[in-house]
DNA sequence: ATGGATCCACCTATGGATCCCT
DNA sequence: AGGGATCCATAGGTGGATCCAT
């Protein structure tokens, strides 16, 4: 694999992103001497990885964007056939232990969904993983709206982890931010606090973006 | 079965209608002497028949609201555990032969929402038909923005048909107001003209109101 | 054929589960 | 354990079909 040194400016790391786009992943693949897995089944993360190498993001860093000096982090977008984004976007680990933000203005999840850099990708299952295009990135703030939506979406989760009812939390809640577990399996435990203030385990849970929320972004760019 | 006089005046239907409120069906159809039905699968208009019956509703009028000197349409609204409608509303029939009305401010969907006596009745499966609670009704105009979108659905459907293309329209299509088949079965026919201006056969229509647009009649109420 | 509506099979949206890499 | 994500079974929504009375 080739070592992308980090881009340096915003304007570098636009122009990247702009010679990329209309690529295929065996294309980027071939750059980096990678071979293209006949399914994502067993390399889910493949994609993203790839495109982080291409594009010089810092690896598997921790609670920093994927670009820290430009605080820009990225995000790809599977994108069906009819152009709607097909997964729901893993933001980050929700803290069960520890000390807890409780300012969303200072939250991690804010921190990395301020400043995103969205890249789609086609993912219809017809096309094979290999002859998937890249499309056109785009480099946005939230919107005051967005800001206010995900504000209360992640201080509702927020009060109820913070008070150890995290058990109470589901899928269902949350009008674009959602808690769902993050773990190699249903088993997996990680320590929490429970009401009564004991040290209880617990499933690890991550934030997620709702569809709703990454279609709505990429709506708005049509519409410029 | 009674045959109550129809009211000759707004207040006298909000009177019956708050007379009403509370009852279970059971309670209803004992006072018209008349059987509540095991289930509704063969007697599906039962209960929407038997409120008319109750509240003097002219009955299997045509082309003309519930309660004509009042200019009042009564539409029952069938609610889940949950509150929620359960069903769409139809409206009236997709006229497919004959003259069209082309404007919305003279068509008869718009005659007959302009002006609705919406009531509720429980329609959770797991409570007997006769048991089942009237609510509360309530008199509505459609709002401006109501208004503005039905308008654009009716403009949308009644394009398509007064061009012979009806069967372009699915259910899909309008975001408040639908165009499905109302008729004894799927092999019904209906003479209208194609698009080529011939005289051919198709399934009859009928114009429904999604739960979507039901549901934010009553919770306009709610708000209040 | 209109007015009163609900039924129900299908399909899709998605919530919970899982996978690889560092 | 955190970051990169997608898989997949199933519940729920709803589109098309249908039913009775007049």
């Amino acid at each position: 694999m080739n070592n992308v040194s980090a881009p340096k400016t915003q304007e570098e790391l636009l122009q990247r992103i702009h010679n990329i786009a209309g690529s295929t992943l065996t294309e980027l693949s071939e750059q980096q001497n990678l071979t293209v897995p006949a399914n994502l089944q067993h390399a889910k993360g493949w994609a993203g990885q790839l495109i982080e190498n291409c594009l010089g993001a810092s690896a598997g860093s921790r609670a920093e964007p994927d670009f820290p000096e430009l605080g820009i982090e990225l995000k790809t977008i599977p994108l069906t056939a009819a152009g709607q984004p097909k997964e729901t976007t893993y933001v980050c680990t929700v803290p069960l232990s520890g000390e807890m933000t409780l300012e969303w203005e200072n939250s991690w999840v804010r921190r990395k969904l301020n400043h995103v850099l969205w890249l789609p990708i086609e993912a219809d299952p017809n096309i094979p993983i290999g002859e998937r295009h890249i499309g056109s990135g785009l480099l946005c703030h939230l919107t005051e709206q967005q800001d206010q939506i995900l504000k209360q979406d992640w201080e509702e989760h927020m009060e109820l982890i913070a008070t150890g009812r995290v058990d109470e939390i589901s899928a269902h809640h949350g009008t674009y931010l959602q808690v769902r577990p993050k773990a190699a399996n249903s088993h997996a435990l990680r320590e929490t606090t429970n009401e009564q203030g004991e040290r209880v385990q617990t499933l690890p849970r991550g934030f997620y973006l709702r569809t709703a929320f990454t279609a709505e972004v990429l709506a708005q760019h049509y519409m410029v």
